[in-house]
DNA sequence: CTACGCTCCGTACCATGGTACAGAGTCAAG
DNA sequence: CTTGACTCTGTACCATGGTACGGAGCGTAG
């Protein structure tokens, strides 16, 4: 009926071929088969809307691991609003928890930027010297960038 | 003097040696030469500093490409600190501009969340009627992840 | 002098989200 | 029947920031 190229397909779905391709090898929309009559496979409307889905949920910060995850759970007859809920909860956690570092990280550069007199030699600056790690300046934004040094 | 090898350097600096091997691939530090009378490299405190520079400068956002910059900027005598102070405020302005995405993430989830009923069937979780797309709730967090579909 | 540990060096691998390309096959138009 | 556009397939590559590993060389303690 409305199987489409993966061209066509792609281009109702707002991304690029290669990028379909892409989320065939990663398993988040399944490959259809040849028509064995034609050499070229045919791309119902439901994978466009997987792909949309899928575009969608990235644009909530989902990564394409947790994509999977609600497209597993979109198709598990057994999942429940809240197994949705709790994991859109999780992502704003984390959407949170960036926004903080993130302030620490404005909040340092602004008081760094502040007390820089914006001329004048390198050995003036504020913003080097914290850089330096002189213990004059404290820099104030510890554990901003994942600190695992030898963790794992 | 003060020379230590590559796993005592990388214990002072906080980092593991590969990382220490890694930032010289990357030329943001210098690999000391061999010393002749021996085999292994002798690392000046020098270059301990210097890696701790470049932590320091992660933690405040800075990817190791600009990292580099700032470095050659300490070396350059005729560096001004409002060679400093404008990449800063660069900064800065990036960190703004990724907390506002973030925000509107943030923003939209919260509203989806709060529409959701927390339990039942999928067909009433209007956090999946976003994803599906089906024109009925709006995301409205467009342009969240880098949109780049066909650009390049 | 031997054993053990550290170093050296190149290279491959990890995750993330794609992008590109080569060589062969297929399909529709002219 | 040929041309040109598209598809198929595997594989390699991009950036980012590391991590790991194999096989040699070196250095020190016993």
């Amino acid at each position: 009926m409305n199987g489409m190229t993966i061209s066509r397909a792609a281009q109702a779905a707002g991304v690029g071929v290669e990028t379909v391709r892409f989320y065939e090898r990663k398993d988040l929309i399944e490959q259809p088969p040849k028509p064995a009559a034609s050499g070229f496979r045919s791309y119902p409307e439901e994978t466009i809307e997987r792909i949309r889905f899928i575009r969608q949920a990235q644009e909530l910060g989902f990564s394409l691991r947790e994509v999977r995850e609600l497209l597993e759970l979109r198709a598990d007859p057994g999942a429940d609003a809240a197994d949705v809920r709790a994991r859109a909860t999780a992502k704003l956690d984390d959407v949170n928890e960036k926004m903080r570092q993130l302030q620490r990280i404005g909040q340092a550069l602004e008081a760094l930027i502040a007390s820089c007199p914006g001329h004048g030699e390198l050995g003036c600056c504020s913003i080097m010297e914290a850089l330096e790690g002189h213990e004059k300046a404290d820099v104030g934004a510890t554990q901003a960038v994942d600190t695992k040094p030898r963790s794992g």
